[in-house]
DNA sequence: CCATATCGTGAATATACATCACAATGCATG
DNA sequence: CATGCATTGTGATGTATATTCACGATATGG
């Protein structure tokens, strides 16, 4: 492999982890604006995707402690976008539940989301989309494979 | 705007999260295999790309505070891989240096970046190559322009 | 009924960040 | 040259995120 092959290499995943850098730099003006943190923030995103969740399963989903989940939920009830209510069947888990203000907080969320993904591939031909999601769909793949082999 | 085509648009946006957050996953083997902290490492990759620098001017290019750097860099010393000397000019600041341990660090980053680099993408044809990387400048322009006009 | 697993949380600890105040130093201007 | 303003690093303090470990309450399979 030629180095003018190595540095178009590494320049593409320069990019593409710039461009996670932007994306996540715009995640950063709703925080401010809802006073939530990204944990926060990133739990009820999935509270919004999952439905009523258990906190253990929350903590699976997020990938982090089923601890540090006991303290982002104590913060979401503060705030009022989630409650914390006895499960219907379990009665060791707790039911965690966005209120009318937490859903707003995700329908915003969403829709701050579309909304970006419009402005930043919405111009482009669908022939290039197509190519580029092709390849993000094939780069995902290998690393799969790749931490396969490794385990 | 067909909905067919919004779904695609948020994919999109959504797999070069995903592969970003995948990317992410793979530093953090570096990170336990050579007991760095994600903040630190961060450090010291801007540090490999800066050479010596004042506290100063890495706060500004890790987008932190300077206190921060501060706190970062007593842990690199502890653990020897950057030296804190005095500024060959100015009495104020400090020269932070890698030491042999920290270029050695240095170097394995950014081999394991290459490498990482060519194993997602190298395997792709060329042409493929270049649409993906065009696209990916195109969205970071797009994602500028965005936030420009939002100042 | 009992052994074992699971759920949530208190306690302790580490890291990563922030702001504010301050001392030491650099520098420009009168 | 002196005086004032800017800059550099750090102490103090606070918050958020995250960990592990221990433990009580509950579930569940045998």
């Amino acid at each position: 492999m030629y180095i003018h092959d190595m540095v178009r290499l590494t320049e593409a995943l320069d990019k593409m982890l710039h461009l996670a850098t932007l994306v996540g730099t715009d995640l950063t003006r709703f925080e401010r604006e809802s006073g939530l943190t990204t944990s926060r923030t990133h739990l009820l995103w999935v509270l919004g995707a999952a439905g009523p969740s258990t906190q253990q399963s929350l903590a699976s989903a997020l990938g982090v402690s089923a601890r540090n989940v006991t303290g982002l939920v104590d913060g979401l009830v503060a705030s009022g976008h989630v409650t914390r209510e006895p499960h219907p069947t379990d009665r060791r888990a707790t039911w965690v539940t966005p209120t009318a203000r937490g859903e707003a907080a995700i329908r915003e969320l969403k829709d701050s989301h579309e909304h970006l993904a419009r402005e930043l591939f919405g111009h482009l031909p669908a022939e290039q989309l197509t190519v580029f999601a092709a390849t993000l769909d094939e780069t995902i793949a290998t690393f799969s494979r790749l931490m396969e082999e490794r385990s």
